[in-house]
DNA sequence: CCTATTGTGGATGTCAAGGTCCACTTGTCT
DNA sequence: AGACAAGTGGACCTTGACATCCACAATAGG
């Protein structure tokens, strides 16, 4: 439903919420969010092109958030890196742009819908989530420590 | 965000309730639809096995609707041909079964919107919709003619 | 200036979804 | 029975998502 590179941008994105302000490297990220470490690296270059991110080269380099927790929400994450794409015609392609057909329309309000769920929780309610026994992190395995 | 596949099965779906009860071949339902013939046998397979279309051999035989329309919702069809999956458990694995974390309780969610999107359409609604001026059938290039 | 560290970009590999083909079976009609 | 019209199943091809690897560019520290 939701793309992997997306899983794995969220991951990345909630880690270095976490972390607030001091870099983490590809290398680090990936061992704490259980994603092959290459593939992270471009992953995470998406996300540095879409600005989500700030990347430092270098000794003491790494990657830290651009964006302020409260104001990022997991939909942004997940456009930045694979957007989920609205239905903007019927696919056949021949009735009017303006209206979809009834089909399509109802398609389309599904992927709305989907859109409007990921939108309205920020990364910084996601960290703060009261936490009562079980998975305390949003990571899961963050939790138990290693 | 839905699959190629699940895009083709709707549209037979919808051609099918169409033509209540008169047998369509494959190659009509193709051409109509616009889907590849090949590729739509296919898909046709998926949904006789799902027991959502009836299948019939031989001269004269073809595919017809095995569900009373206004019995079948369009996420009866997905389901059948490309089924969505609900976030089970939180792909690390690690915490408890019985609760996800914060980021993937929202994830499912979000799946579970679409779900319940698609599952409050009927193929008969799609079929009754209103016809003023545009779009007047589910399937768009149905509309006019050929 | 030199070296170690870290992100960047390109080439390449792997695999499942989408798509094509064809031989085979099942059914109808004469 | 014979011929034709359908769906069925398997083999195969193509493409894009996921993933790996490596040479290169930038940066900090000595």
């Amino acid at each position: 439903m939701i793309s992997q590179t997306a899983e794995y941008a969220l991951r990345a994105i909630v880690y270095l919420a976490d972390q607030c302000d001091t870099p983490q490297t590809t290398r680090q990220i990936a061992e704490v969010t259980r994603v092959p470490a290459g593939y992270l690296a471009k992953v995470m270059q998406g996300l540095s092109r879409s600005g989500l991110v700030r990347a430092q080269r270098g000794l003491h380099g790494g990657f830290t958030l651009a964006v302020p927790p409260k104001e990022l929400t997991v939909l942004n994450v997940v456009q930045a890196v694979d957007p989920l794409r609205r239905i903007e015609r019927c696919p056949l392609g021949i009735v009017s742009h303006q209206s979809l057909c009834p089909l399509h329309r109802r398609l389309d309000n599904a992927v709305a819908m989907m859109e409007k769920s990921l939108a309205c929780s920020t990364i910084a309610e996601l960290l703060a989530e009261p936490k009562r026994g079980t998975a305390p992190k949003p990571l899961c395995a963050i939790a138990d420590g290693r």
